[in-house]
Formats: structure tokens, sequence, C-alpha cells
DNA sequence: CGTTATCTCTGACACGCTGTCAACGTTAAG
DNA sequence: CTTAACGTTGACAGCGTGTCAGAGATAACG
């Protein structure tokens, strides 16, 4: 990570260019199949097994590093739904069609648990995420638009329940992915106490 | 389960002893640690690894039998809720304590994913408690208690998703118990677009 | 009571996956 | 060109699952 050490330690880009081709190779192949086997990473990287081992110490640590980039990328988008401005409940009907397209692009969000190393894991992929809803939801009872009798943090772990649910509708081909987009942005909009148009 | 094979294999009371004790066993150790190893489940039931494979033939096929008697347990309990007579919403009310106290019992059923074989056992678990809440839903959008704009097959999902967020707050210890019961009672109600008192 | 089939136990083994190590090439930085 | 960093090969230990064979207990049955 740093090369900041007291030592005169050389970097080789070699290593940073190996360490992000696996990297990249975990973020696809975990992405689809959480339980991926760290020799699948390496060949998808193009790259032995130990190699991966020199660059990310075990197993768990890499799949931080994949939750990482992910959220990263799940922040970004997320930020770019939330600023165009808008109603709340406008706001958050974008918020739900980008998180949605996140779930099909990696269905590892689906499958918390399957990859993980512990709840550290979940925590950390949740956090910036549940950081920025709560400010969403918050935003919304202060205006007036959501029902302010349930706390914004409860909402937040309950949207994203929910978000889970209606994910794994779709998955076990229960419901097809727009029928599902619109009963779960209704089921939120009830859920926050929102004036249904 | 039967003895009715053509053959005249004799059944020895030892054999059916040791297996309900291992069994037992698996569900006390794996209620409460999810991904237990063969040998502490051995080692609580007072027998050696060899023996329960003797009796189970793969550890996720123990899993499955764990899962089976759990659920028989729940759906006893939630039967008897529900005979009690009362508005759906009392019935509903009733239905969560049961669940809840369920849930205390077996943290097993908060961590589905952590020993299960597949998709399998999941259903397994959830199929007949979903079929009696999706009756006592359909019941309440009938009797008008309940709006029914919602298919009540995606309200039951949801719910037992805002069931599993709830438990997920008590155990990190976002919220106490009770402070969580009411707020998921609440939580449903409005999801199920309920007349709040 | 004695025979017999059934069950348990001990001990050992193969397999797959994780993680580590040493030795030998390779490649980039100075 | 020299040197340190890196990748690679091959081997190994550890752990958990699942299997097997043989010896010893024990319940069922005549």
């Amino acid at each position: 990570m740093s090369e900041t050490a007291g030592g005169r330690r050389r970097v080789r880009s070699d290593g940073r260019r190996s360490a992000a081709a696996v990297l990249d190779a975990a973020v696809r192949v975990l992405g689809r199949h959480p339980g991926a086997k760290v020799e699948r990473i390496a060949a998808e990287a193009g790259v032995t097994r130990q190699t991966v081992y020199a660059h990310y110490p075990s197993r768990p640590m890499l799949v931080t590093a994949v939750v990482d980039r992910i959220t990263a990328e799940a922040v970004a988008a997320l930020d770019a739904a939330e600023s165009d401005g808008g109603t709340v409940t406008e706001q958050l009907r974008r918020w739900l069609d980008v998180t949605w397209q996140l779930f099909d692009r990696y269905p590892l969000l689906r499958h918390p648990s399957a990859a993980a190393a512990g709840p550290a894991d979940s925590d950390r992929q949740h956090a910036p995420v549940a950081e920025r809803l709560e400010r969403m939801i918050r935003r919304g009872q202060v205006s007036g638009e959501f029902d302010g009798s349930l706390s914004p943090a409860w909402l937040v772990s309950a949207t994203i329940a929910l978000g889970h649910a209606a994910g794994e509708e779709v998955s076990a081909g229960r419901m097809t992915s727009s029928q599902t987009a619109t009963v779960l942005y209704r089921s939120i909009l009830r859920l926050y106490g929102a004036r249904e148009p």
C-alpha cells in the first residue's frame, strides 16, 4: 500500500500491475461466483496461486479488497444519482435504479455471507452506502415527504433487507426484474410513510 | 425412516437412540454456532465423528435434518398462535412474538447461508412458514384490514427479510430486543397497508 | 443362553483447499 | 551492468470432510 516506509524499498511497476490484475480478476470471479477458489482467481488473472498470496495475505483479505472496490464503485454511482436534484422521492427512485443495476452486475452483493470473511466485511460494504441513504431519508423526513415516527437508521436496514429480498425474488425466477423494481419502490415508499401519488 | 424394506433387516434400538442424540446435539451446536465442525457435534453427542457419518451421509445432509427439525418446531408454535382467533392484526402480533422467541433460541435462523448446503435448505426452511404467513396476509386483505395492491407472495418475502434485518439490529447491539419488536411490528403494518390504530 | 446381525470405536487413509517456504529464473530500477 | 524486487515452480504442513477395514460391544432373536 505505501512505499513511505523508512527503508529505501524499490517499488517495481511490475508488482503493482500484477496486484491490480489479481484484484480485477477477483472482482470478476467473486462478483459472479462467490465462494470461488483462489486457484480460479489466479488463473483468471494469468498468475499463479502463490502470486495471489504475495499480494493478498489470505483469501478473506482478498475478499475484503474486492468488497472495498465494489463499494467504491457503488458509492460513486450513488453520489451521481443523488446530486441530480429534484424531490427526495425522485432521488430515491434514481437511487433504486442504480442499485438495481449494481445487483445485476455483481451477484456477490446478493449473497453477502457466501464469501465474506466475517461481519466486518458486511459493515465495510454497507457503511458508506447506509450513510448516504440515511441522509436522504432524514432529508425526506424533515421536508415532510416521509413520516418521521420510525428512525432513519432502522429504515436504512429495512431498505437494504427489502432490496436483498427483491433480488432473491428475481434470481429465483418468481418475478421479473422490472416487476420487482416497481414493487420494491412502492414497498419502500409505504415503509417510509410517504404520501403516495 | 422406514423398516418396511423387503429384507428382514434387524433394527437395533441402540441405533435410533444414538441417531437421535446426534440430531439433538446438532440442533444445539449448529443452532448456536452455524459452521461448527462435525467433530464438535460428535463430541456434544458423546459419539465419534465416524458414528455421525454412519447416520447422516454428509455434513450438508445433517444440516438439512437440523433445519427440518427446527422448522417443525417453528410450524407447531406458529399454528398455535394462529388458532387463537381474533383480528388478523392481532394474530400477526402473536405470530411475530413467537418468531422472535425462536430467533433468540436458534441464531442459525438469522444466518441462513452460514451452514446451509444450498438454496434447497433455505426453501425447505421457509416454505412451510411462508405458506402460513401468506394465508394470513390474504385473509387480512379480503377482510379489508390490509391493502390489496401488493401481492401476498411478495409481502411474505418482504416480511421475512424485515425479520432478518430486525434480528441483525439486535445482535449487532444497535437496538434492544423489545424496541426492535415494536419497530418491526409497525413497519410490517405499514408495509401491508394496514389501517394504523 | 447362545448365536448373530447390528452398531460403535479405533486407527488409518485419500482428497481438496488454504497458507507457507525455499530455490531458481526474470525483470525493472538505479 | 548490477542489484533488489518480483514471478514461478515445486514441495510441504494444516485442517476439515468423507471413506474404509478390522476389532470389540450389544441388542435382538431363536
